[in-house]
DNA sequence: GCCCAGGGGGCTC
DNA sequence: GAGCCCCATGGG
């Protein structure tokens, strides 16, 4: 089948079996990309509790964030992880944001998206899936965010090699689908949605996966 | 006890 | 440019 009708296929299914998945969870753009930067290799479960200690301290807000000293955002976050890593990580983040956009989020979003994409790369602990996760789900601009299910999965389907590079599999989706941000938001959450129950690293579980046939 | 989660940076060759 | 290692808590 022609790539086009099958990527629309493989959401429809999805869409049907797993229904709307209202992503991205939080209360404004800001906790977007905060959780963006929190849910780098680690269960959202884990995220949700570091948020929650964010919420707590009122630090969810980028001019508390901007003054905090690292250590205590450390362990304010600690419930995620890697929290040396990504207090550094959040810090860099308001650097840019205080130095380029006096701190204000609509006006980081008002450049043009390709742009900024290249802004955030160069920000220290946003990779290309960080990026394009704070550029969809916290700018509601159209870009597709590939993951370690949607390599894993599209893979198993025979699309790509599992191996292939980030943006050979951004291509795939950009290539195929209208640039619509909110079929982009639902067609990542859902293969995440899947890959949770039927696409594990070691328990394939394939033959009860609803796009096998 | 073991595996792994909605990655990214640094280093080596 | 591919292949490792490090970061670290918490749930199954």
């Amino acid at each position: 089948m022609e790539t086009k009708k099958r990527l629309l296929e493989i959401y429809n299914i999805l869409y049907s079996r797993f229904g709307p998945q209202n992503w991205w969870p939080a209360d404004s753009p800001f906790e977007v990309i905060i959780g963006a930067i929190l849910t780098q290799s680690t269960n959202w479960n884990n995220v949700e509790k570091a948020i929650g200690n964010l919420k707590k301290y009122n630090l969810l807000d980028p001019n508390a964030l901007y003054k905090v000293d690292e250590t205590t955002l450390a362990e304010t976050i600690r419930a995620s992880g890697y929290y040396n890593m990504k207090a550094k990580k959040i810090k860099a983040f308001l650097d840019f944001l205080f130095s380029n956009y006096y701190g204000d989020l609509n006006e980081m979003f008002k450049t043009p998206m390709n742009l900024l994409r290249t802004q955030l790369l160069n920000v220290y602990g946003i990779g290309e899936e960080t990026a394009d996760s704070i550029i969809l789900y916290a700018g509601n601009l159209p870009i597709f965010v590939i993951d370690a299910y949607t390599k894993r999965i599209m893979s198993r389907l025979g699309f790509l090699e599992e191996k292939s590079s980030y943006s050979q599999f951004q291509k795939l989706f950009m290539d195929n689908l209208p640039h619509n941000p909110k079929l982009f938001n639902e067609y990542h959450a859902l293969l995440v949605s899947l890959g949770k129950h039927f696409c594990k690293k070691s328990n394939p579980n394939c033959a009860e996966c609803p796009l096998s046939r």
